[in-house]
DNA sequence: GCAATCCGGACCAAATCAGTACCCTTTAAG
DNA sequence: CTTAAAGGGTACTGATTTGGTCCGGATTGC
């Protein structure tokens, strides 16, 4: 459904806890504790984010993780490609004489860099400011509903 | 990695087959010959499409499959709609009192909403005729790399 | 009536992903 | 210098999703 991955989510929940913060390193325990997810697996993406040098991170003794950038330089594309690899929209087919015929119906492929590269301009416009912003507009009704935020908004 | 199912893919390979057929009906099996494709693949690739609307179906001995709108009335996002179903970026979390704390941090599902619509917006922009086009602007060259289209672009 | 086609499920196997655990290296405090 | 705290990397496992297949039933034209 063209989601993105879990991971992804919990990156975003991490950096704006981040954000929200005050000045200094962040432990990956101290992160875990605040957003309430596995310390492993915050541990695991606070690495994948600063392999990608979206992080800085300062070893030793009182070490911790620290944004590389200001939230408003760093774009929801970045996330994603640091968490999730690459986006290709398709693989179409990564073999040599796979079905698709004799690749004689792959011209196709040419429009698909059309469609990722909307996309990708679609999440760049995005900041992690823009996510870690209160965000809701809608000044009554804060939390009308139940315990149901649930799935996202559909497309 | 934000990549759309192969399903998916295949939808838009059989729906330009038929743009470069006569305007009569299409069976399943005539569009897997011509594709490549598995019959039975097809067959659910067009089902899904019908259900949604963007085939028009005649039962019988003499049936098959049409487009119910021109190509340039159907666009990128409604095929990925019809054979992925509504597409959410996150689940953030479906139940109740999963992880993420209490939801006290899930306000950040108001801004992937925004993403959401980002990247609908940019689907929404591509038609299936855009996809049948030629595609290619490249005068020179139309084939010089070797056998290695696999991979679409990445983001 | 017969044959061809679509229709709607259920079903299974394979790939992928989320999550966890382990061990090593690096660094700063005492 | 020693020790402890923290990041860095790799491998493994379980669960979820996906791609693909098959079957019986309904519908239409010959």
């Amino acid at each position: 459904m063209i989601r993105l991955s879990k991971l992804t989510d919990y990156a975003v929940v991490v950096m704006t806890a981040m954000i929200q913060g005050d000045g200094g390193p962040h432990t990956a325990i101290s992160l875990a504790e605040r957003t309430g997810l596995p310390a492993p697996t915050v541990s695991k993406i606070l690495k994948l984010l600063a392999r990608d040098g979206l992080m800085a991170s300062h070893r030793g003794a009182t070490g911790g993780y620290r944004l590389a950038r200001a939230p408003d330089a760093i774009n929801v594309a970045q996330i994603i490609a640091a968490i999730d690899g690459p986006i290709a929209l398709t693989d179409c087919v990564e073999g040599a004489a796979g079905a698709c015929g004799v690749e004689s119906l792959c011209p196709r492929r040419g429009n698909w860099d059309r469609v990722n590269r909307a996309v990708r301009g679609a999440l760049e416009g995005v900041s992690l400011a823009d996510m870690a912003r209160p965000s809701f507009p809608d000044p009554v009704l804060p939390k009308a509903a139940p315990a149901l935020p649930a799935t996202a908004d559909a497309i």
